[in-house]
DNA sequence: CGCCTTTGACCAGCGC
DNA sequence: GCGCTGGTCAAAGGCG
């Protein structure tokens, strides 16, 4: 029944209306503002390619929690306001960043059939990406989904590398990205890209009664984005601005970048209708 | 035994 | 045209 309906992904494979990394440039706008109030912040929302050009990077954010082209700011953040002078950010932290920049070490490499890395003629489509702020220590956060990663990579102004999972459901092309804040090391950015065309792994044992709306299909990123963005199954040909009052109230002010349990403490607000605590294991 | 993490290398896109 | 970064894959290893 269940085994993979039509995900129904790409709406528009020839509208891409993103270019891919936008990054490099981008002025820089730095408006996450995540002060410490809340727990987790929507960062951004980022186009939608249907069919309509007029369709740009939707950039919809009227709170103040919520921010936009988090990959631009992210590759810059040189507001100067949000410069932590004193972040420690131990560099040590960088397993392996270099590649090709400073001298390249003679030796190594066994020498093998370089024949892999996609294809040529494979263009790189991109899906609506929802980036997630979170306050937390540990950088796998649990959603409900089984989580595989197949990458790591330093990222530039960044001490913390920048990890890539991927939905181990083979039917699923969900990809998740997450890295650590380089300003607020106790802020995790996570970066969903896709929807899931498959119900969550992990089901909620024995805090089933509180999911009233337990969408089944729309369990993507957040219930709360799932009725701004995801009222079905599907992406809609038109989305409502999220411009309710309602997200910014997803995080109770549980500022508190102890430890220990961090997103878990206010997991119920925003990724407690898709998993339950304690009810995955790694 | 199976699954997932880790690490290096490669590619594609974009900027300059 | 070259260089850079981000993004992805693949193989091996480790852990449960
Ligand atoms: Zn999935």
């Amino acid at each position: 029944m269940d085994r993979d309906p039509p995900p129904n992904f790409s709406t528009a494979d020839s509208s891409t209306n993103w270019t891919s990394s936008s990054l490099a440039s981008a002025s820089v706008d730095a408006d996450y503002l995540l002060s410490g109030d809340s727990e987790t912040t929507i960062l951004t929302e980022f186009g939608w390619n249907f069919d309509s050009d007029e369709v740009q990077p939707s950039r919809f954010l009227d709170s103040d929690q919520i921010a936009t082209d988090y990959n631009a700011d992210f590759a810059g953040t040189s507001t100067g306001s949000l410069q932590s002078p004193d972040v420690p950010v131990p560099l040590a932290s960088n397993p392996s960043l270099s590649s090709s920049s400073s001298g390249e070490p003679p030796e190594k490499q066994p020498e093998i059939p370089r024949n892999k890395v996609k294809k040529k003629g494979q263009k790189r489509i991109r899906q609506p990406r929802f980036a997630f702020m979170t306050k937390s220590e540990v950088d796998h956060l649990e959603d409900g989904y089984r989580w595989r990663k197949y990458g790591q990579k330093a990222v530039k102004n960044s001490p913390f590398p920048r990890s890539y999972y991927r939905c181990t459901n083979s039917k699923c092309t969900v990809k998740k990205r997450v890295e650590r804040s380089s300003e607020d090391p106790t802020v995790v950015i996570t970066t969903y890209e896709g929807q899931h065309c498959h119900h969550t792994v992990g089901f909620p044992r024995g805090g089933g009664l509180n999911m009233a709306h337990e969408p089944a299909f729309g369990t993507q990123f957040s219930p709360h984005m799932a009725q701004f963005f995801y009222p079905e199954p599907h992406p809609p040909p038109t989305i409502t601005p999220p411009n309710a009052p309602n997200l910014p109230s997803v995080a109770p002010s549980q500022a508190e970048p102890t430890n220990s349990s961090p997103q878990v403490a206010s997991d119920e607000g925003l990724l407690g209708d898709v998993v339950a605590p304690g009810m995955r294991r790694r």
